[in-house]
DNA sequence: CGCTGACCCTGACGGC
DNA sequence: TGCCGTCAGGGTCAGC
């Protein structure tokens, strides 16, 4: 299940084989995604130089100069860099054919994923709408008080809205929620600014040391066998429901937001 | 506009 | 052993 930092580490992955190469074609063997994948993206893509491997939110961008593909992981999806002899396997459902000789696979059991095209020049509607780069200037704790203004629901579906803030996932708003001291119910009118300067540098600490993480797996990855690792010894309290709290002991609770398994600790976080 | 719940999908897992 | 229900979760969307 790939979060921010698994499409930051995918993207540095695949960039050094398709940044400065051109498409040979790509090879769709079952196009039935997330949406299904468009008959002419072969054609559009054909002999395009990839000028650039992008990323905003967890939509990769391979940029050409007549538009980008948008690939999106879904919760299931990976991209990886293969010997294009290499047989595909179950669930292999589109490669990424260079001229260069470069084969990325992209491999989805949950058929979550998405492959796009975005003209160049234009807005997709699934991007247009979203929030600011979690780790970007412009988003910080003045930013996300100003946003939960007037704002009933719980604070961890606050982080977890796409148009309010891209990227943030499950794995990473428990854990942020946690280190701050917030409890996820909480109704995200009802915590001050000053919690919000909190919430939004661990929110940036978190994803940053898990990009680092993931540096750490890159090799594996390229290699194929990746593994994306979750660094799971540092996780606080996601999957740890029922578990002693690292900090004070107590049980952890596990209750349900917003359809997504969230866990806290009642004494930590309020 | 904000919020809730349904939905897309397959694999893992527990109970019987 | 095998069948079946449940859960997992990124994100969009309909409906209230």
């Amino acid at each position: 299940m790939p979060e921010l930092p698994e499409v930051e580490t995918t993207r540095r992955g695949v960039e050094p084989y398709s940044r400065g190469c051109t498409v040979e074609t790509l090879v769709v063997r079952e196009p039935r995604l997330r949406w299904p994948v468009p008959d002419d993206l072969p054609d559009r893509l054909r002999g395009q130089l990839i000028e650039a491997v992008e990323r905003r939110g967890k939509y990769l961008l391979f940029r050409t100069a007549s538009g980008s593909l948008m690939v999106h992981l879904g919760m299931s999806g990976s991209l990886r860099v293969q010997d294009r002899a290499e047989p595909p396997l179950q669930h292999d459902h589109v490669d990424i054919l260079m001229h260069e000789g470069h084969c990325l696979r992209f491999n989805d059991p949950r058929r979550f994923g998405s492959f796009l095209w975005l003209p160049h020049g234009e807005s997709h509607p699934l991007l247009s709408h979203l929030g600011p780069e979690p780790l970007s200037g412009g988003f910080d704790g003045d930013y996300l008080y100003r946003r939960s203004r007037g704002r009933r629901g719980p604070v961890k579906s606050l982080v977890m809205d796409g148009k309010v803030v891209v990227g943030v996932g499950n794995i990473y708003a428990n854990e942020a929620l946690f280190l701050s001291g917030i409890h996820p119910a909480r109704a995200a009118g009802r915590v001050s600014r000053a919690r919000y300067g909190v919430l939004a540098e661990h929110i940036k600490r978190v994803l940053t040391s898990a990009i680092e993480q993931g540096g750490t797996t890159l090799r594996d990855f390229v290699g194929g066998d990746g593994k994306p690792g979750y660094f799971a010894q540092q996780l606080f309290v996601y999957g740890r429901g029922g578990q002693p709290c690292k900090r004070c002991g107590a049980t952890l609770r596990e209750v349900r937001i917003g359809q997504r398994s969230t866990v806290y600790c009642v004494a930590c976080q309020r």
